[in-house]
RNA sequence: AGGGGCGUCGCCAAGCGGUAAGGCACUGGAUUUUGAUUCCAGCAUUCACAGGUUCGAUCCCUGUCGCCCCUGCCA
């Protein structure tokens, strides 16, 4: 696998490092991706991966991927398994340089007997309610541990014994010997071990003390050699002690630099909340195609260059930011359209019958597949008496400038002749209207336009009545009614979602030539959007369409004013 | 005795003392057998605000305001 071509544009990261190399602090760049195994990659995971793997790439240095997993009761080899699966999918390659920060259990355990043995840590009993007491507020300095004098061996005993598993879960920990009184909370004595009797995905049963982040994360970074540990806005009170902590080790002590998260508008991304999701029934499933999730994403149709390229526009920095859905959008059109090959599909039919043309006759149009790309060939689609068009193409009574199918009107069936509605049938009982009687210019076949004639605004797409293949067609919106659900505080973010997020179309057709569609591949329906197969739901001979995105509609824009 | 960050066009974002890049969105117009694509044009006399330093400040200093994060034996 090669590295993709991920361009990031200059930020304060990059400064950063080009500063390190040229006063030779660093004479290369080792970054990591360091996932806790607790849930599936989504969107905002992809703009860490590409800050990670981009800035490794663009130094010639590389980028690890190391399993953050410290805590057995949230974590699961599912997880590991689909992080893995998903980072290939977006095209990283992290080589032979895969860790898990449980590979480094024995020598963080290691790490904190010396920092006993320094007196630089002590085994607490406080229970967590009078740790919480102890600890102070943000105004209010803590108040030291009645165990935090005492000595070295003893701590050191009872450290031992702790992993030895001679003590209750949630009995004792370890605790650095910091400041009780510093404003920073997160030096106020931190936990560095817990005891903890859960079963680890990789190391079993092994350990019963587990490291808590603070002391695994960048011990990892230190055994790894990371020279620039990137890592979100939230972890910067967390520095001063990944400092302290290299410190006093006396290890290597890499650089850690905080980014600002990805935020979209009308989804949310923490992964507590899609697991909730997700356990919720609310969606389907992690790969749920409305779902924030790369699995998700892959599944409803969005290219990983597209991943990729919205990555690389959206930039790196530090102000707290909600970025447009439609700039991720935009990135899966642009990929979609130069990639993928047109087809004609019909979302609500409504039956059109061509009057003068004679019955048991067909023909057939030769058309290109891309109408630029001229590499992707030509298709064949057959033309009959009876036709489908879509309900949305014809008005009763159309407004200004609607120029598609109406009493007495003219349009162009795509690649195909110029028709005129000449008799609206309609259900008696419900007014419905059920049918359109149309004549066809045959003069005007794969798009001839006879000298004089006038030509005509409106073109719209269709599907040979006898020749379509069934297929059912998801139409995907926004999960979320509200452009900022986790910014909304009064009211829990269940209630905030769309409920018209998924729509079932169940009488779509498409043309014969995509009858045997692959899963995972995506066309143009002319006229109404990409849509990509299901890859989970479709059966041979009853494929399910996604729609990734629709088409830029200025129709669409005009009706809503 | 609170601490740590952030404020440049509707949304992102470059810029690092010499007079506001780019993308998305939006608005026109051209081409078009997709109301798509493509193309061309427009879109911040101004960088949260107020002072100060300077010949000159979005960039330096001071103050004010606004927003985010931190009181898990989660990461």
């Amino acid at each position: 696998m090669s590295q993709p071509a991920i361009q990031l544009g200059p930020n304060f990261i990059r400064n950063i490092v080009d500063e390190d190399l040229a006063s030779g602090k660093h004479k290369s760049v080792v970054t990591r991706f360091p996932p806790e195994p607790n849930g599936y990659l989504h969107i905002g995971h992809a703009k860490s991966i590409c800050i990670n793997f981009g800035l490794a790439s663009h130094y010639q240095g590389r980028c690890h991927l190391r399993f953050d997993d410290t805590n057995p009761v949230k974590e699961e080899q599912e997880y590991i398994d689909a992080i893995k699966t998903d980072l290939r999918w977006l095209g990283f390659d992290w080589g032979e340089h895969e860790y898990h920060a449980s590979d480094y259990f024995a020598t963080l355990y290691g790490y904190a007997e010396k920092l006993v043995e320094k007196g630089l840590a002590y085994v607490c009993d406080l229970s967590p309610a009078e740790m919480r007491e102890y600890r102070g507020t943000l105004t209010e300095p803590g108040k030291n541990s009645p165990y935090r004098s005492r000595n070295i061996e003893e701590n050191l005993d009872l450290l031992r014994r702790m992993r030895a598993g001679e003590f209750a879960d949630g009995s004792r920990v370890l605790r650095a010997r910091i400041d009780m009184a510093s404003p920073n909370l997160n030096l106020r004595d931190p936990i560095l071990y817990r005891i903890l009797r859960a079963t680890h995905p990789r190391t079993g049963d092994a350990w019963c003390i587990y490291p808590m982040y603070d002391f695994a994360h960048g011990q990892s970074d230190s055994l790894e050699k990371i020279t620039h540990s990137l890592c979100t806005l939230e972890f910067q009170d967390h520095r001063p002690l990944y400092d302290w902590l290299c410190e006093a080790l006396e290890i290597y002590h890499p650089q850690q630099i905080e980014f600002a998260r990805l935020n979209l508008t009308y989804t949310i991304m923490s992964k507590r909340r899609l697991l909730e999701l997700v356990n919720e029934k609310h969606v389907s499933g992690w790969d749920d195609p409305r779902m924030p999730t790369l699995s998700g994403m892959r599944r409803r149709g969005f290219p990983a260059v597209a991943i990729r390229t919205f990555c690389e526009r959206i930039g790196v920095g530090k102000s707290d930011s909600v970025i447009d859905m439609g700039t991720l959008e935009d990135c899966v059109r642009e990929e979609l359209n130069s990639v993928v090959p047109r087809a004609m599909g019909v979302l609500r039919p409504l039956k059109v019958t061509i009057t003068n043309y004679p019955e048991g006759q067909a023909e057939e149009f030769t058309v290109p597949c891309h109408p630029k790309d001229p590499s992707m060939g030509t298709r064949t689609i057959p033309f009959s008496r009876e036709i489908y068009v879509d309900r949305d193409d014809f008005m009763e009574d159309p407004p200004k400038k609607f120029f598609r199918l109406g009493p007495g009107r003219e349009v162009r069936l795509r690649y195909g002749y110029i028709i005129r509605c000449d008799e609206v049938i309609k259900d008696p009982a419900s007014g419905e209207v059920t049918e359109l009687r149309c004549s066809y210019d045959q003069e005007t076949g794969g798009g001839a336009l006879p000298e004089g004639r006038k030509k005509v605004k409106g073109i719209i797409h269709w599907v040979s009545a006898a020749h379509a293949v069934p297929v059912e067609v998801h139409l995907y919106d926004r999960l979320f009614s509200v452009a900022n659900p986790a910014g909304e505080k009064e009211r829990d973010y269940r209630e905030l979602l769309n409920g018209d997020s998924l729509e079932v179309l169940s009488q779509a057709l498409v043309e014969p030539g995509l009858a045997d569609a692959a899963p995972g591949s995506s066309f143009q329906f002319e006229r109404l959007g990409y849509f990509t197969v299901d890859s989970k739901d479709s059966q041979p001979g009853e494929l399910v369409f996604n729609r990734s995105v629709t088409l830029r509609d200025t129709w669409a824009k005009l009706t809503v004013k």
